[in-house]
DNA sequence: GTTACTATCTATAAGAG
DNA sequence: TCTCTTATAGATAGTAA
């Protein structure tokens, strides 16, 4: 016979579990989609498999990113006064002078104005909830892009200048 | 007559798009937690809605940023074996210098070594792929908690000692 | 385990109040 | 605009190869 009414609770049955996960899955990756889509929001869902190396993650990141960064760079005002703000902030002596210093050698290298914000917020000097422009999902994508213009900047300044 | 195959594009007229939108958010919440019930597994949806405050978040954050917390705190050694791979990273000269000073200063607070893995990231000692415990959603909340600590930090150092 | 099938359940587009 | 209704599109549980 086809399909009973499902019961919400955890499948015991492993390979019953593993089948129902594979169409779920896919079937919610969609619905993810064509909301989005269907009305021009963002959305974002996030799967952490049983037994897979990553998270199934919609949108991919790539293009998403790509989107979200150039978006950010082109309102850099939200998080210059972001900055401004937390001015008014202190750090313990010690730990604000090194800091400092690292400010200003991070400061030369002015192609990554967007990673800042984000080592800001981990600085402490920033917080989640003071960026309203950003949002959980978009700060994902942020920090991934600190990451790869970290790694670039370590690349050029050890091939030479 | 009652409905039409949906057209998969952005739906032009406005009301008809809100009432969509309002349907879809509904499903597609239900659609995340029964995977996650029924299959045993971590789920998340962010929907960024067209005009609200925040996302609309699945899970809602407290009780879930709490246990996924406390899972970190509860296998440490994860942290310490990307730590100890990561040795093999170089910086530039001057950002090496000033950045080991600050861990330095950072390894007093064995409180937040969490935290740490955080700034690890950020500081292009590691990267999210790299942290194979972790995973995008799980950085998020660790991303929470470090602010938190900072935050308890400047504030203690500042009360005395 | 992985398709493929299909009966049935579920989500939801459209219409009505 | 929201709520309720209803017909139908779409998702998927159970089964078979």
């Amino acid at each position: 016979m086809s399909r009973k009414k499902v019961n919400l609770a955890f499948i015991q049955n492993a390979s019953t579990r593993r089948a129902t996960y594979k169409k779920r899955v896919q079937g919610l990756i969609k619905k993810t989609e064509e909301l989005s889509v269907l009305c021009g929001v963002d959305a974002c869902t996030i799967i952490y498999g049983p037994n897979e190396e990553g998270p199934i993650v919609w949108p991919s990141s790539e293009v998403e990113a790509k989107r979200i960064i150039s978006e950010f760079k082109r309102k850099p005002e939200v998080y210059q006064s972001q900055r401004k703000f937390n001015q008014e902030t202190f750090l313990s002596e010690s730990i604000k002078k090194v800091e400092d210093k690292l400010l200003k050698l991070k400061k030369k290298n002015r192609e990554i104005d967007v990673g800042k914000m984000v080592s800001d917020i981990l600085n402490g000097k920033s917080t989640l909830k003071e960026i309203n422009s950003s949002d959980l999902g978009d700060l994902l994508w942020v920090i991934e892009d600190k990451i790869k213009s970290i790694e670039y900047r370590i690349r050029v300044t050890k091939e030479g200048k």
